[in-house]
RNA sequence: CGGGGUGUGGUGUAACGGCUAACAUGCUUCACUUGGGCUGAAGUGACUCCGGGUUCGAAUCCCGGCACCCCGACCA
């Protein structure tokens, strides 16, 4: 994309309303604009981002078996009442609104109700599971303090897996899987080694879920970690008994600030008894169908991503979920550098590279190398009159997180950048 | 929801109850410059969050509302 097409714009400063880490760099950097407290729209670099972190889930839920669906946001109040959640004394975090006939709706704030509601079309018998089903959602919750820029909203894309089993061993194995490929996403996301699987409180069917903590001071959780093992313990059930059992010692915890990026769950048969999602048995019996949950708040990731990978200058991408592969910065000059310059990003495109192209031809090169540092892709070409000698035309390549620059010359400067890609 | 704080051009800040609400930045135009947010000049842009009140006089004090931020509680 050329930047001189990109609408939105850098700004030096961030809003006095923001104090969070994300939100001031995001908004500085045209990725994010804030609408009211908790409700942020995702501009085009944002947007990007976005994409590019579900494509890193999706790839995972599809791997384990995921089927992607995308269910209403509107919700009728009787399958909430079945399972006694749509009572405000419960789940006081609804937005509730009401048809002009005055029909009372609520915009869900999570979906195992309808999903397993609608299941209730499909699942017959019990060769009709397992069922692992998935979406990117809009999630609405009316939160009484939402906070810290994109960690927490009132209005938020979701991944939502569910997985529908006949037996509680086939829930237990798949359980372990969606953890594995969890552990997988946040790698590749970039923050895998400060995000520990961290036990939490299990609900009513299992002693324990399991949280992905990344560590940020950000975050509004404690939890104590134990980095040799690469687990840890949510304060929440953090006692002398959960400890022994997990064969932990306190001396080895270290208590650290965390935002909880994913959360797996087991639900038992929680919802599949009131809303009588069942299935025949083998032997011809109907039994309840045993369900689990696991969610990853989209923004909430990318937020996390921003607190833990940025400088003083400004955010530092990961390779895998930047908007861009590479920042192309034209440094104004000759007509045949800028002619170079065009060429480059032509050809950078053509081998696949998404190419944000600062050809921006009335600013300076310092206010593109400012901008530059502020959006944070990890790989920059620089193209200026300063390296067109004649025939030895190079390219300066920097790598945005270390600073370091190397002079590439023009033959060489695809397969450089295609090494570089598949390095990661 | 309890407690605390803040609302001033697009953005960040200033202004004792008293001059035409100031400065920086942004934006427009001209000149100059062209590798780290140049330089100079001229412009542009504010019912000081909303509604009441006190006062000769309110951005400033008082009351009510709204919005936003922070701490805590909550987080199905």
């Amino acid at each position: 994309m050329r930047q001189s097409h990109l609408f939105t714009r850098t700004r030096r400063e961030a809003p006095k309303d923001e104090t969070a880490k994300n939100a001031q760099l995001l908004i500085r950097a045209g990725f994010i604009q804030k609408m009211q407290a908790g409700v942020y729209s995702y501009l085009p670099l944002g947007e990007r981002v976005i994409e590019r972190i579900k494509t890193i889930i999706r790839d995972e839920m599809n791997a384990i078996g995921g089927q992607e669906v995308s269910l209403a946001s509107l919700q009728e109040k009787e399958m909430w009442t079945k399972t006694g959640r749509w009572d405000d004394a419960v789940v006081d975090n609804w937005f509730k609104t009401k048809l002009k006939n005055d029909t009372e709706l609520g915009l869900g704030f999570t979906h195992e109700e309808p999903l397993s509601t609608l299941l209730k079309d499909h699942i017959r018998s019990f060769r009709d599971l397992p069922a692992y089903i998935y979406q990117f959602q809009t999630k609405f919750r009316n939160e009484k303090r939402a906070k810290s820029g994109i960690l927490r909203g009132r209005e938020f894309l979701m991944k939502d897996l569910y997985s529908f089993s006949a037996t509680e061993d086939g829930r237990a194995q798949f359980y372990e899987k969606v953890k594995e490929a969890y552990v997988r996403i946040f790698r590749k996301a970039g923050i895998g080694d400060r995000t520990f699987v961290t036990f939490a409180s299990g609900g009513s069917f299992a002693q324990f879920s399991h949280e992905f903590q990344m560590l940020t001071d950000a975050g509004e959780d404690i939890i104590y970690v134990n980095k040799e093992k690469g687990i840890a313990v949510n304060q929440e059930v953090y006692n002398d008994d959960v400890l022994a059992q997990l064969n932990l010692k306190k001396d080895d915890l270290v208590e650290e600030k965390a935002v909880e990026v994913g959360n797996i769950f087991n639900l038992g048969t929680k919802f599949s008894e009131p809303l009588e999602l069942m299935f025949q048995a083998e032997d011809g019996s109907m039994q309840p169908v045993i369900m689990g949950s696991y969610g990853i708040g989209v923004p909430r990731l990318m937020g996390a991503i921003v607190e833990a990978c940025s400088d003083e200058k400004g955010i530092v991408w990961p390779r895998s979920v930047a908007p861009f592969d590479i920042h192309l910065i034209h440094v104004s000059g000759s007509d045949e550098t800028a002619s170079r310059a065009d060429k480059l990003y032509r050809d950078l495109q053509d081998v696949g590279f998404e190419v944000l192209y600062d050809d921006r031809a009335l600013v300076r090169a310092g206010e593109k190398f400012a901008d530059a540092d502020l959006i944070g892709l990890p790989t920059w070409i620089v193209v200026s009159d300063k390296n067109m000698m004649g025939d030895k035309v190079v390219f300066e390549v920097k790598d945005r997180k270390s600073g370091e620059v190397t002079n590439v010359a023009e033959d060489e400067i695809l397969v450089r950048m295609n090494l570089l890609r598949n390095s990661q």
